[in-house]
DNA sequence: ACACTAAGTACAGTAGGTGAACTATTCAAG
DNA sequence: CTTGAATAGTTCACCTACTGTACTTAGTGT
């Protein structure tokens, strides 16, 4: 059994990357003692290995580094129609991966996953007995447990203890995630924000979703609610929006309603590239279209700024590359809209998402609480 | 000196007001034996004392609460000149005050108040040896470690390492804050948020203010930026504002704003009241100006309420009451601007400022921190 | 070959907790 | 008024997870 203190040097390996003793020694505060000891624990229960030796003047230093076959977690992304059951190691590589329906009961979907996740251990035997958790990401709000799905309007529930449902099918430690928030914890455990504590993520897709990590942790919110930018008002006197307000970044920047504006203005399009295509033509309405798109959703991105002020933001978007008129407009948009003194200050990333994102992610919520020692 | 659980035990005790041991048990995690032996200690310490005994079935229970006169702590605003010097105890009553001028050259600032703490250590001597802590409150950016102000546009600061300043000249451990971050402080450690981890204040004054508790700590962003709602842009083609951007919250909203717009359009106005009296009395141009401002701060607090979430939001004032036209239309942008399913969970409450927020704000600083055990 | 440097380990000691049995102080029933 | 049940708080032996110090290990520089 791991204690709190092992969880911490784990952590602390994870969002370092490959480091020394000594080096983990400075991070953590501990001792050089309880650290070689510890060390070794983590080591002979396989969930880290030295992998290389590197020299200087004195004794050469060990790198540590999390063993992949140490964990294995299961993601689930309820994201898409069918559902990807994927089976994810420790550093959050896919291993294995399924479909399943996505069947809107909550009851029957976990009794499905009951039977989906045997035939992906089939897949990598290896797995089974180090099989640590479940996590499931969906759209909507989620409680700060984990464990209910407070209300999703794709999925058409409210209140749905959908986490008690999977792990009684299943028999794993289960935690059910917001996509947007899965996607934060993907960056932290695996991607650009590892060694970040402070950040904010914001997914450009058919909608718009955001997270925030602070102080090393997904920051929730008191009903789940924490990084709904898709509905803050951005043009009071705007088009109505499916949630009953008015004037949503929604309603302006998801590529959902881009397409949309663009496709209702007689530019044909598929995809964002279609309306950039479209620009670089000349297209005056599309033009307009990207700069308004683009000023609503840097409009947002700079409050974002303002309220936390994050260590970084990333913007994950789904085109091949997040440059053109659209991605121009939102940087310049930012810069215009955040304090003088601080813009330039937070670095703006952006980063194509891959298919197995979401899955990643979703096994990212298991993986997370494994580290935070909730097992 | 006190351990990490002692410090635990104090900011548990804070937080809920008067508690049982076992209450605190509860709330720890830690077993009776080992809060029978740290109550002791901290009683023994005089930071702790017994009020009450209540009794129901059962062997009635001793209430715990903080000794005030336990621990001291110095509060300097430098928000009004002169600024105010304040001695508070640990319940953050005010038990003397002076003022001083309010040099704006730091080292002649220090070297003052140097002189100024003895004075004020005079006026109550039992404090003298309980003296914890000084914390400065200021308008400006300041930095994680709480020691630098980055940037102060009313002081003309830069990188002003002030808590050093003041730490030689004073000889306590010295903390500087920002003016909002230091009034949230003081809500959570003797106001209405007491007993809350994740809130949102908003300070209504000459400026606006804005600060964080996220997970029962302040949350100040990287650059120590965090909150800074007053120049997040309301309207895109709004008036220029002292800050270099256009349309800034604070050029529409805060009290300095409406006073001048309310003048330009030959309203005599001296405060806020005096705006909403026009608007009793059927002035056409006061409605529609405390339309627009409460429209605005509306908006900038609904935007902070989808993006963090937070369990309250305090809106402070200076005038007698939150009440009035600009009061609804605050009320109503909230509402209108929140997430349908988000918006009536998120309380509004409203607080009127007394004179001495701001050098109890200040003490609150330091009692934070020693509450912390940063010391 | 030798000193020097830095990484990592062994081991005894210790601080800060736990669990179980105890005492203290009340209410309620007979 | 006694007795028992209920709840609050204390005591004490024990244990775990860490620290400090002295050591070993494994390289570089001369």
């Amino acid at each position: 059994m791991l204690t709190a203190t092992h969880n911490q040097i784990l952590r602390a390996i994870g969002a370092s990357g490959p480091v020394t003793r000594t080096e983990l020694v400075a991070r953590t505060g501990l001792s050089k003692a309880a650290m070689s000891g510890l060390t070794r624990e983590l080591i002979e229960a396989g969930l880290v290995h030295e992998t290389d030796t590197v020299g200087g003047q004195g004794r050469p230093s060990a790198m540590l580094d999390m063993r992949p076959e140490g964990a294995y977690f299961i993601g689930v992304s309820m994201l898409t129609d069918p559902a990807i059951v994927a089976l994810a190691d420790l550093k959050g590589n896919i291993v294995a991966r399924l479909t399943m329906p996505r069947d809107t009961d909550p009851e029957r979907f976990a009794q499905d996953l009951g039977k989906v996740v045997p035939k992906l251990l089939e897949m990598v035997p290896a797995a089974r007995e180090h099989l640590n958790g479940i996590g499931v990401a969906l759209s909507g709000l989620i409680d700060q447990a984990q464990e209910t799905c407070i209300e999703s309007t794709l999925l058409g529930w409210k209140d749905v203890p959908l986490a008690r449902l999977v792990h009684k099918a299943v028999g794993l430690p289960t935690y059910i995630e917001n996509d947007a928030k899965a996607l934060a914890l993907s960056e932290k455990l695996f991607g650009s924000a590892r060694d970040m504590q402070n950040f904010t993520v914001v997914s450009l897709g058919d909608g718009i979703g955001c997270a925030h990590f602070i102080r090393d942790q997904l920051h929730r919110g008191a009903h789940g609610g924490a990084g709904e930018i898709a509905h803050s008002t951005i043009e009071p006197n705007g088009l109505p929006c499916r949630c009953g307000k008015v004037g949503c970044l929604d309603t302006i920047a998801s590529v959902y309603a881009q397409l949309a504006l663009a496709n209702d203005q007689g530019i044909e399009a598929k995809t964002l590239s279609d309306i950039e295509t479209a620009a670089t033509r000349g297209s005056a309405q599309a033009i307009a279209l990207l700069h308004r798109a683009g000023n609503a959703l840097g409009l947002a991105i700079a409050n974002v700024i303002q309220i936390n002020d994050p260590e970084m933001v990333l913007i994950t978007h789904q085109e091949p590359a997040f440059s053109g008129l659209f991605a121009t407009v939102v940087k310049q948009a930012i810069e215009n809209n955040v304090l003088p003194r601080l813009s330039g200050r937070t670095p703006i990333r952006s980063q194509k998402l891959s298919d197995d994102v979401w899955a990643r992610g979703a096994a990212g919520i298991a993986t997370h609480n494994f580290l935070l020692g909730f097992n």
